[in-house]
DNA sequence: CCATCATATCAATTTTTTTTGATGGAAAGC
DNA sequence: GCTTTCCATCAAAAAAAATTGATATGATGG
């Protein structure tokens, strides 16, 4: 199946597309390590739990689609795991969807 | 529901992304009224069908989805029905991406 | 080692989407 | 008028995706 296909899936859910917002939105990592300079801007499941107001296990699911459609990089943190929008894989289906669509 | 959110679920099935393919590519508009000069390109569902190798009534319904998604327009031509890509609503879809998620 | 916390995964269920075959309507040609 | 062609829509079935609750894994801190 065509990668832009499969990222559009990825996008074609609501609570997906707000999470996208929201780790696009984060400005600073939660769940911080004392003395870990590395802090990139992201997100862990807990966090997007409270916000989302969704359990544990449906996070999972919609973090598990976003990372395996490429528009989230994971990255386990002490005990947690942080996610990081993946803005390269982004443009990559714009450009994709430019060449399509002769959109230029 | 996003809009956005909206259309990627149009393109995230396979056929649909197909169709929106072949329309952008379609070169002349197929089932041509004689002496009618505005012959957009475009498709009407028996071209593709024939093309797609599927039956009226699927292609009838993922041409729905397209046109409530707003990414393809529809006309009447007589007894055919044309179909026409919406590149505005693609542009649209995209510059809402660049906001969302601050690609520039 | 043990208990706890954060996350992954699984099986079962629910919901949504897609597909199909049938029917009906509208336009065109005879 | 009748017939044919093209398309829309419907109900039922099939397929895919999402949700849930339970359980498992793996790191942390005592």
């Amino acid at each position: 199946m065509n990668n832009n296909v499969k990222i559009a899936k990825a996008l074609s859910d609501p609570i997906r597309y707000k999470i996208m917002l929201m780790l696009a939105q984060s400005e600073a990592g939660c769940c911080p390590i004392p003395g870990v300079e590395d802090q990139r801007p992201g997100l862990c499941n807990c966090e997007l739990m409270t916000e989302l107001g969704l359990i544990q296990s449906r996070v999972s699911y919609h973090m598990k689609e976003l990372v395996e459609a490429g528009l989230v990089t994971e990255e386990p943190r002490g005990k947690w795991k942080m996610y990081f929008i993946n803005t390269k894989s982004l443009r990559q289906f714009m450009e994709q969807l430019n060449q399509d669509f002769a959109l230029r």
